[in-house]
DNA sequence: CATAAATACTACCTCCTTGTAGTATTTATA
DNA sequence: TATAAATACTACAAGGAGGTAGTATTTATG
């Protein structure tokens, strides 16, 4: 029921920077602001680049910048980068061929949520998010 | 977006024992039955029954039966065994402080979803799983 | 051109989950 | 009472996730 921790925090670095698109980030920063261990950033922040939502600046005064098409990222393309979202179609009791002709005892109950779930995902982008006034 | 391994399959096992409560089963059985390995369910029976959904008879001819309250039995209430169901009230960014006055930036897609699904746990029973005619 | 400040890369460590193995204990029954 | 068939217990192994550490590379700038 959880999302991985590297998803997590991917997922609060790119609605972060989305409050502020234009704005270029180290990993300092952003380590500092989200309170994210350095190391591991420095780590995750390569392959949010790999995956074509920020693109990164070498050497001095470099850092990150969000793309231009962020407006259009979903949080499921997201997950898709770190988790994968194949659980949002599986079976919730791992059975391989849980589906509407055989379904495991869970499939009923579960099925509709795990659905409306996958399609927020989808929906979702991170220029909604950031447009949301949280606060944490 | 999914149940631990062992959470899945303690469902398995105790869903189909309410399909026939009366009857005694041989963790021998339960495993060539369902396809869960031997030794792992030899030590998550013993749990089971610590947990109170299952009573055991030792010595030769003995097994696992459900108890009688198994009709009350949610999946909520094994869930929390296992994995425990904290992960149904936490912020899915895992933010300590995510409530409704200060909230995530996800908090007012998922809040709904993960309400709804740790209510559905807390009410389907294995009676409710049982008599539902699923095939797997 | 030297330096500082940034990203990139790679190896490692620790903990938890899943699963395996072996042995001890219990009890029905021939 | 010996044996077989069952549960109970404990230690270990493999793999992945999260996190740490050190070093290499890149580039702006005085």
């Amino acid at each position: 029921m959880k999302l991985s921790k590297t998803s997590e925090h991917a997922i609060r670095v790119l609605v972060f920077m989305a409050q502020t698109p234009e704005e270029q980030y180290s990993v300092n920063t952003l380590h500092e602001t989200l309170n994210i261990p350095f190391k591991y950033l420095g780590r995750l922040m390569p392959s949010l680049a790999a995956a074509g939502f920020v693109v990164a600046t070498h050497g001095k005064n470099g850092g990150y910048k969000l793309l231009l098409n962020y407006e259009f990222v979903t949080i499921a393309s997201i997950i898709d980068v770190i988790d994968a979202m194949d659980s949002y179609s599986q079976c919730i009791l791992g059975f391989e061929n849980c589906g509407d002709g055989k379904s495991c005892p869970l499939h009923g109950y579960w099925g509709p949520h795990r659905d409306a779930i996958k399609k927020l995902w989808e929906t979702v982008t991170l220029k909604d998010l950031a447009k949301r006034g949280f606060k944490i």
